[in-house]
DNA sequence: CGCAGTACTAGATTAAACCA
DNA sequence: TGGTTTAATCTAGTACTGCG
């Protein structure tokens, strides 16, 4: 039996919103009706926002209030990402509202839906410096409709599939915690200090610390691949995805290769973000950029267990508050650094940390790949599922 | 004349280049 | 080396324009 299909026009009610005048603080000030932004959207459930627009706001403007259950659809900038609304809120015109008028669709089987088919809406986006959508394109969607017994039947398998992916994610989350709380039980809370270690600055513990190089990187020409300032995460790890290459001369190659065993630490950036570390773990050397700086430890010291310092909460609101902010940009230099006040533990006490953490990594490894495999096995799934090959009307019948 | 559509403006944040 | 400036990018918000 043959799936029909509806416009998406003629199973909803499709509008998009539009924001009071910031201008007027009668439209926004002590406001208590939920005011929606593309920021807000974030998971399948849309429970809360940051602002709020008044009554006087509403009426006032173009601004829509939508009920509770309403489809949200970015349709701005930001296209195609989609919640169902938790609460009443009102939203700007970058975010669509559709409100399914029809008995025989579900919901949230809409909202997967339109999950499903986001990269072929996102295509046909145009615009000059953003791209956006119109409603008529979202009103034109084809929407395969099978008997609600199937919707809900997909419906079960994706969020269940769903769940998994979320799952794993937490499974990541976790292990980094452990690694955090790894360091404290082993070592202590950095700030008192209880296991009374001797006390330092980092200087004592490094070898010496350079400057990555200031050579212009290029897309992809160049013997090595050069680590820049996005490639270390907040939380201390290195990511090799949007890599840029560089060539470096032998003379140069002692200076700006980054070895097994070394810190990275990124000295300018926002204020938020000075102060990113991770040790590099891999066995091939990498250039890197001038606003990064290469930190090798000396004999007292592991850089696991510097960054595991660096990187704890600890460490962190430190390097917050020595972050010197200037227009916006904020700076630690390498003295800086160095002069940072540090316990230190024994070295083989360092090293017993650091082989705890690559066992943690080891496992992080496999979540990673494990995420993966159920990341695109809910995205196959899905696509099956709209494709009608899961569940026809006659296997449902069947079961 | 109201409203949807979209070009334009602007702010926040991040990344990279520059210069003393 | 170290710090400041500039560029790029991403996203939110405003305000025309033209159509029904």
């Amino acid at each position: 039996m043959a799936v029909i299909y509806k416009k998406l026009g003629e199973i909803a009610d499709i509008s998009s919103g539009g924001t009071p005048k910031r201008t007027n603080p009668a439209y926004w000030k002590n406001g208590n009706i939920p005011w929606v932004k593309i920021s807000d959207i974030k998971g399948k459930y849309l429970e809360k926002t940051e602002e709020f627009i008044t009554e006087e706001g509403l009426n006032n403007s173009s601004a829509k209030l939508f009920k509770k259950g309403t489809l949200l659809y970015t349709i701005f900038a930001t296209i195609g990402e989609c919640a169902i609304l938790n609460i009443d809120a009102s939203t700007n015109q970058a975010i669509a509202g559709i409100n399914v008028k029809s008995e025989k669709v579900l919901n949230e089987y809409l909202y997967y839906f339109l999950k499903s088919i986001k990269n072929t809406v996102v295509n046909t986006g145009r615009g000059v410096a953003q791209n956006n959508i119109n409603l008529s394109i979202l009103k034109n969607i084809d929407v395969p409709l099978p008997e609600i017994e199937v919707q809900n039947r997909i419906i079960n398998l994706l969020n269940k599939s769903n769940e998994l992916v979320k799952k794993c994610k937490a499974q990541i989350e976790a292990l980094d915690q452990l690694t955090q709380s790894v360091f404290l039980e082993m070592f202590g809370d950095p700030y008192k200090n209880p296991k009374n270690w001797p006390v330092g600055t980092i200087k004592d513990i490094t070898l010496k610390t350079q400057y990555g190089t200031s050579k212009k990187a290029s897309e992809n020409k160049g013997k090595y691949p050069i680590l820049r300032m996005g490639n270390i995460t907040y939380n201390g790890f290195l990511d090799f995805n949007d890599m840029k290459y560089i060539d470096l001369d032998d003379s140069e190659a002692e200076k700006y290769l980054v070895h097994k065993g070394d810190l990275l630490f990124n000295r300018t950036n926002s204020k938020e973000l000075v102060g990113k570390t991770a040790v590099y773990r891999e066995e091939l050397p990498m250039a890197y950029a001038g606003y990064l700086v290469k930190l090798v430890p000396n004999e007292k010291a592991n850089s696991e267990f510097i960054s595991g310092f660096l990187n704890s909460k600890y460490g962190k609101t430190l390097l917050y508050s020595m972050a010197k902010n200037i227009v916006g940009m904020a700076n630690i230099n390498a003295e800086e650094l160095k002069r940072i006040k540090i316990y230190i533990p024994p070295r083989d006490l360092q090293d017993k940390f650091a082989s705890i953490i690559s066992n943690i990594l080891e496992r992080r490894e496999l979540l990673n790949k494990g995420l993966k495999l159920l990341e695109e096995n809910y995205n196959s799934l899905m696509q099956r599922a709209f494709k009608g090959e899961l569940f026809t009307e006659e296997k449902v019948s069947n079961l």
